[in-house]
Parts: C-alpha cells; sequence; structure tokens
DNA sequence: CTGTTAGCGCCTTCAA
DNA sequence: TTGAAGGCGCTAACAG
C-alpha cells in the first residue's frame, strides 16, 4: 500500500503538505508543487478513498434498488440515473432485490452504515426492515415510477398514470371499441390502482361497464400476456382491444392472439406500456405509452441529491408527462 | 452521528467492548453483551462501513464496466454478477460507460483508490489511463465475453465463438444455403473476429466462397439491422441467409426483411445471438445461440474473488458452452 | 507557505 | 473478561 506518507518522505515534504498540493494545489508554491508531484508519480500514489470518505463522513455512493434488473423499462431509469449520478460525483450501487424483503432489507441497511448517502427505491414497498423504520425516517429516500406504500414523508417521481389510463382508453373508444381486458402487471401498487381508475373512469363516463372478469395477469412478463390472452379468449363475450400494463406483457399477448389465428388489429387491438426498445419493431408495432424513463432516473438522483444536502425541495411529488404512441397493433373495432 | 463512543457511554462499558459486542460477541459475558445489545438499540447505532473498511483496506465492493446499460444481453449477465456477489458480501458499483475511454479510466480508477477492490470488464478495451497502465497490473481484473486488447494476464470468461460461427454454418448450410450475408456488431472486438473465423473456416471446407461485401453493420442495435438488410438486399446476388451478431440487429433484420415485403425463413432465413427475453416470441421465432449470461456473469465474480483474495487460479482463460436453438426464423434455402 | 497536531470511527493488540 | 492506547490513511485547524 502506498500512502501519503511514503509520498511525503520521497518529496521530502509533511503529509499535510502532500494532501494539499493534490486537493488545492494554489496553496503550495510552484516548486513545492512539483516535488510533490514528482514524487506522487514516483510512488505511483493515489490518495485512499476510503480514508477520505471517513473524514468527511460522505461515502458519494447512492444505492438503487430495483425489483428486477432484467426488465427494459428498470434499465432506462438506472441508466438516467447512472449518468445523472456521475455527472454530479456520485457512483451507483446497484441492488438487485428480485423483489425480496431480505435482499431490500440489506441493500437499504447500506443508508444507515454511511456505505452509501442515499436511497432510490424503484419498486413500491418500503425497504427497511421492521427494526430499521425509525432510524429510516431521517434517510435521504426518493421513490421513482412507484410510490412507497402509505409512506408520505418521502419524494416521488412518477408518471401520471391515472391520465395515461385514460388517455388509452379514449384512444381504444374512439375507434369504437367497448369491451376491454386488460393485463396488469403487479396488482399491490398504486401504478395498478391508478392506471385502472384512469381506465374505469373514463369507461363510466362513457356508460360502459367494466366485468371484473375481463382482468387479468399479475406480474410484468412476457409469459403473463400469453397466459392473460388465454384467459381472456376463453370468456363468452371476449375483449376486442387488450391493455397490457407493459410491452412484456403486449408482447406476450401478441404471440399468443397470433399464434390462436387472430390478428392484431384486425381482430384485437392491444395496447403496452413503456415503449421499450423493440415495441416499434414488433409485427405490428405496438401502440403504448411512452414514459420517459431516463428524465425519471435523472430527476430522481438530482431530488436525492438535494435531500441528502438537505437543501429545501419545492415539491416532494414530481408528474412527469407520458406520450400516447399510436401505432399498428390498435384499430378500428372489427364489426 | 451516532458512534461507537455514544454506545460506549450509554452502556457504561468502553469502545473496544462494544467492537468486540458486535464482531464476537462469544468473548464478553453474557450480561455485558445483554447491557451493550440494549444501548445499541436504544442509540439505533449501526457501525459506520467506511470506518470499518479503511481499517481493514477492503472495500468489499467491485465495479462493473458495461458500455450499454440498455443492452438486455449485458444485463443479463450483470444479474449473474451481482448474484453472486451479494452471496460473497461484495456490492456492485455499476459504470455505464457508453464505450467512452474517459468514462473507463473514472471508474477503473476506483479501484486504485480503494473504492473498489476489482473490476468486471464487459467492453474489450483495456480500461485503464495511459498514466494508470502501470499501476493496473496489480489489479484484480476479468473481463466477460469480451476479452481484453492485447492483454494476456487478466482472465476472460467467454463463449466459443469460434465454434459458434461454425455451428450457426453448418446449421444453415444443412439447409442447403450457400450465400451468407452478415451483418456485425462493434468490428473492433475479438469476439467479432472469432465468429467470422468460425463461419469461413466451415465455408471454406464446404467450398463456398465468401464475398466480402457480404459483410454490412457495426453496431449491435436494432437500426442495425435495419440499415444491414437495406444494404445487403441491394446487393445483385442477395443472400439466401443473413447471420446477425445479436439479437437486436436481428429483430431490426426481421423488421426491415418483411417491410420490404420478403417472408422468413421462406426467402430468406435469418439467426442471431445471445436469445434474449424476447427472441422467442418474435415473428418468426429467432433461431440464436443462447449464450449462458447469468453463469457468465457468476463466473466472473468467482474468478475475480480469487484474484482479489491472491489465490492461484486454475485456469486464466474460461469456454463456456453455447445452445444453438433452432427456431422458426432459418429454414431451406427458396429454389 | 509549510509543518505539527489532532482527530474521523473503528478495531486490535497489549496489559491488567 | 475488559479497558487503555495506538493506528488505519487522510485532512483541517492552528501555529510558526
Amino acid at each position: 500500500m502506498t500512502n501519503i506518507k511514503k509520498v511525503s518522505e520521497l518529496a521530502g515534504v509533511s503529509t499535510a503538505t502532500v494532501s494539499r498540493t493534490l486537493k488545492s494545489p494554489d496553496l503550495v508554491t510552484a516548486q513545492t508543487r512539483e516535488k510533490v508531484m514528482e514524487a506522487v508519480k514516483r510512488a505511483g500514489y493515489r490518495p485512499n478513498w476510503l480514508a477520505s470518505s471517513v473524514k468527511s463522513g460522505k461515502s458519494n455512493s447512492i444505492v438503487v434498488l430495483v425489483p428486477n434488473l432484467v426488465n427494459p423499462f428498470f434499465m432506462r431509469i438506472i441508466e438516467g440515473i447512472e449518468q445523472a449520478a456521475q455527472e454530479n460525483g456520485y457512483s451507483v450501487l446497484l441492488g438487485d432485490t428480485q423483489g425480496r424483503a431480505e435482499r431490500e432489507n440489506e441493500y437499504a441497511s447500506m443508508v444507515l452504515t454511511n456505505r452509501a448517502d442515499g436511497l432510490i427505491q424503484l419498486d413500491h414497498s418500503f425497504p427497511f426492515s421492521a427494526a430499521d423504520a425509525e432510524l429510516a425516517a431521517a434517510v435521504p429516500m426518493v421513490s421513482v415510477c412507484e410510490r412507497i406504500e402509505g409512506e408520505k414523508k418521502f419524494p416521488v417521481i412518477e408518471l401520471d398514470n391515472y391520465a395515461a389510463g385514460r388517455a388509452l382508453t379514449h384512444h381504444l373508444i374512439s375507434y369504437g371499441h367497448q369491451r376491454f381486458g386488460i393485463i396488469a402487471g403487479q396488482i399491490a401498487s398504486q401504478i395498478h390502482h391508478d392506471r385502472l381508475a384512469g381506465i374505469r373512469s373514463v369507461m363510466q363516463e362513457e356508460g360502459l361497464e367494466f366485468d371484473e372478469k375481463m382482468l387479468v395477469g399479475g406480474s410484468y412478463q412476457i409469459e403473463t400476456g400469453i397466459q392473460g390472452v388465454q384467459d381472456l379468449l376463453k370468456l363468452p363475450a371476449r375483449p376486442t382491444a387488450i391493455i397490457c400494463f407493459n410491452d412484456d406483457i403486449a408482447i406476450g399477448a401478441l404471440h399468443e392472439i397470433k399464434r390462436q389465428g387472430l390478428r392484431v388489429p384486425q381482430d384485437i387491438s392491444l395496447t403496452g406500456f413503456d415503449n421499450i426498445r423493440v415495441s416499434p419493431y414488433m409485427d405490428p408495432p405496438l401502440t403504448t405509452v411512452d414514459q420517459p424513463a431516463n428524465d425519471m432516473g435523472r430527476r430522481a438522483v438530482e431530488v436525492l441529491l438535494q435531500l441528502i444536502k438537505r437543501q429545501p425541495l419545492k415539491r416532494s411529488r414530481e408528474i412527469l408527462p407520458f406520450h400516447l404512441l399510436e401505432r399498428g397493433s390498435s384499430g378500428p373495432v372489427p364489426r
């Protein structure tokens, strides 16, 4: 281990001078600077980050809790987080929780042990263990995309899922659809609740009835889309339009609809959420709700850094705009 | 900041005793233990990880350099890395480099400053700056998937890309194909080289000639597939089979082939690499080379930890098996 | 402008 | 079994 002391000996100065030369070169004479830099180079010295951090008490790291790394939508959020973090001199500790509480607890506790300065949660659960709950109250934490259950005190960056649900429904109704199937993702979440409420509100306004049997699914996976379509097409009055709560589900649904010999959108219209990379290249391209995932990630970091620096927040809830992308998978109701 | 001193006062013992109680409870009496634990609880004390780490000189973190987070294949590798790291008590620092040298340098230098104990590189470049190159020689570093250019001293976990190229070519030749188009990803990489060599070797053995004009592309993106097909279909003698160097490229290619009114596989056979999540659900499902991405990530961590612990390595190059998945996108040559 | 000194919070001898 | 003391590597305050 080549440390500051070795360098100071090599340069014939004190350790303080070495430290100063590296942190604020203006405070030492050009001559000293040269000597020190020379020694630094010769010794191959790099300041020990751990040691500086103990002093400052700040790790300049944030931990990101993500339920599932392979979900492309999450990855775009994380990309935004990573970029914003880097720009601000922070590093990102990745916490793949697989939605499991023990893992969440473990990663969340990193903030309590000074291993990280703040926490971004992509899932909807309160990540701390019961034992840590009290301590957690003072922790800088932000949730993106989902909202942490029952917790009003942590800022959230989210989409207007209610409005998105409404927009999709209006879009489909404008094509004459009246019987909607829904293939949902994770049920126990605010997102689910908001989207569903948006869809229902429009249906009600239009005098349409929503049959609870038309709501299927339960996780954000391709396989859920396949199973969901199987369930929906078994119903006596099958839906003419299916709203999937993410594009993965829609991809599975599309595959299964075609497998059963039906056509999209001629027989059934299909919509998704997220606008993942492949969505425009499906056959037909998916009508979907585009979410500004990268921005959501970036914004989450900005808010988190404000919390970390104890700066006042303008608002504790930010709602980002969505865009309904009308593509080939939705069209006029069959007659 | 609630530190060990506060707890010691609260418990009426020395700081040493508190530390001991937490690290090796057996070394203190039951009575002391109880007192200390009580105080720990009351104070809401968590040992400062930074401080412990300065002492030990180990951060128990590894940094992962990834050129592009949104690539689903990389994500599966990272998932494996994350899992294995967690199981071994290590955390993962995420370094999204976008393939840019400055970023690589910056992240790589984390290992030199004790911010991380080791490094996993998913790209093919030597991530350290010229200035750091010497120091880097002693750094625990492993490359997965790609091989670091010109560097023989760092272990690598990779696929037998040569054999995979051969297997694909044999598969297509067995269907009667003779004119192959190739849409490549990143050209300057060992992967590219190996796959191409594999393909060429089989063609040569079969007495087929490879026309250099049939090699197009240059990045692992959907758009590359689209452009690649446009280029290939302009040729006077167009290919009857197109080998894409990842599934994203194949997805773009598939889309463009269909857009031009041709059918897969009746008019053109198409193959990919990686077997990403959506590949089986494309229309038609993609014939592709499945790579054990998760395992590759896990294995990389295992090897890296051996390096970190200065344990001897059995071998410095591990080649994992691939599986050729024959699905609907490849079929008999049209006649 | 530079060096001495005193910690940051923790852990680990060493001695009692 | 426990406590006192020193030190991990670095930095900041204070002298000089």
